[in-house]
DNA sequence: CGCCTGTTTGAGAAGGCTCAACGGACGTGG
DNA sequence: CCACGTCCGTTGAGCCTTCTCAAACAGGCG
């Protein structure tokens, strides 16, 4: 959040449920979250979706499109979304003049791959059950981390639809699970708020380590 | 490469099946890989693997352990490995003074970021023909790219073990596709050397797109 | 020769998928 | 005010892809 203070420019507001970069769109600028909730994904032909990550307040939006001619993925918001805009060519002169906001850039990044390798471990070997604890946990353990989770409770503005795509399994099958873990006591959902029973319990069945992402000192 | 060649130090020889960074180890250093095989993974606590994505020759090894206080992942080698070897403390000696090559510590993280997006959405949308199709043709282009390869002829140093922890497979059924693909007739694999009959038939299958990874201009 | 690592194959089980239908909440238009 | 469409969540039946478990095989090496 200190990095966006800093470079913060123009603001602009968005709707729920828009695509802020579509896949193969050549894109000239870079953003960064200021509120609200958006995603990553890739589609393949046929329309089979996978969600790559989930992007809160402070994540980088659109660092690789602004890194390629064409954008691998795409972007899209979950919620009434702030961003604030970075012309892409500002990119270079920050790496130019400011080489510690460089630095935070860098650093997003990474943390952001972080994430992407957390996910990828959870969809490629964990079952169902497991799956949806660890993506629940993990969206717990950053809206905690950001001061948006409140003892247990936190917004949580996905659909099953997005559920099932960010965890590589059917809708049938996400909806089946939920409800399972809603039976056992795990948490319950309304309006848009998690409330989370017992986040040990949760964080056990998914698997989850605590990351902590601590900034090393640069020298 | 180029990057390689104007930050080149010390080189470091490796054997092959050796941990480079051990998952939650604090390494101080910051390698690229020279020549060479290796990939990145993570574990779960009962031993569980997913390899997040294989590592060839220049490609930056420890950039995200160089950024957080402990590595959110392991580093194993494939092959026998050369490494150049980059002091942490170098890393941002590089951002203050060198913004160009800065620019290219980004880039390569996030072209390796890309890689995961692509390896995730094969591993949560794909059936077992598609991944291991996908996984194949993925490592050929990357090889091709590389002048690796030459008329479907690539380097193939990964076992079996190794194809079903990157593509979220069981060891038994991965073997079962990798003979019908073989059957069919997309490849043959001998010594180490995958020989690919029809790469266009094979990129089908596996639903890949081209990324051609192009670096945008800077400005 | 025996052992180890890596590959192959089969039988049976099961977790997850597909297809289909239904219900509730909400917004819109007549 | 009601009829209708849409979005989202729910549930059931049956199938099938993939997993688990087990055993056997091939090659390399001490």
């Amino acid at each position: 959040m200190a990095f966006i203070q800093k470079v913060k420019s123009a603001h602009v507001s968005l709707g729920a449920g828009i695509d802020i970069v579509a896949p193969e769109q050549d894109s000239d600028e870079m953003y960064t979250l200021f509120s609200g909730w958006a995603f990553r994904y890739k589609e393949l032909a046929d329309g089979r979706r996978q969600i790559l990550n989930f992007l809160l307040p402070g994540d980088l939006v659109g660092l690789q499109a602004s890194m390629f001619n064409a954008a691998q993925h795409g972007i899209a918001t979950l919620t009434e979304v702030q961003l604030c805009v970075l012309p892409r060519r500002k990119v270079w002169t920050i790496f130019e003049t400011m080489p510690d906001l460089a630095f935070d850039i860098t650093w997003l990044g990474a943390r952001e791959e972080s994430i992407v390798d957390q996910n990828l471990l959870t969809v490629g070997r964990m079952n169902a059950r497991e799956r949806v604890a660890a993506l629940i946990i993990g969206l717990y353990k950053r809206c905690n981390a950001l001061g948006l989770a409140k003892d247990g409770m936190f917004p949580f503005p996905l659909n099953q639809h997005h559920i099932s795509d960010a965890l590589g399994l059917s809708l049938a099958h996400t909806n089946k699970t939920l409800a399972y873990l809603r039976r056992i006591g795990m948490f319950t959902l309304e309006g848009g708020m998690m409330d989370l029973a017992n986040p040990r319990a949760l964080q056990r069945m998914g698997q989850v380590f605590d990351a902590e992402f601590q900034a090393r000192p640069l020298i």
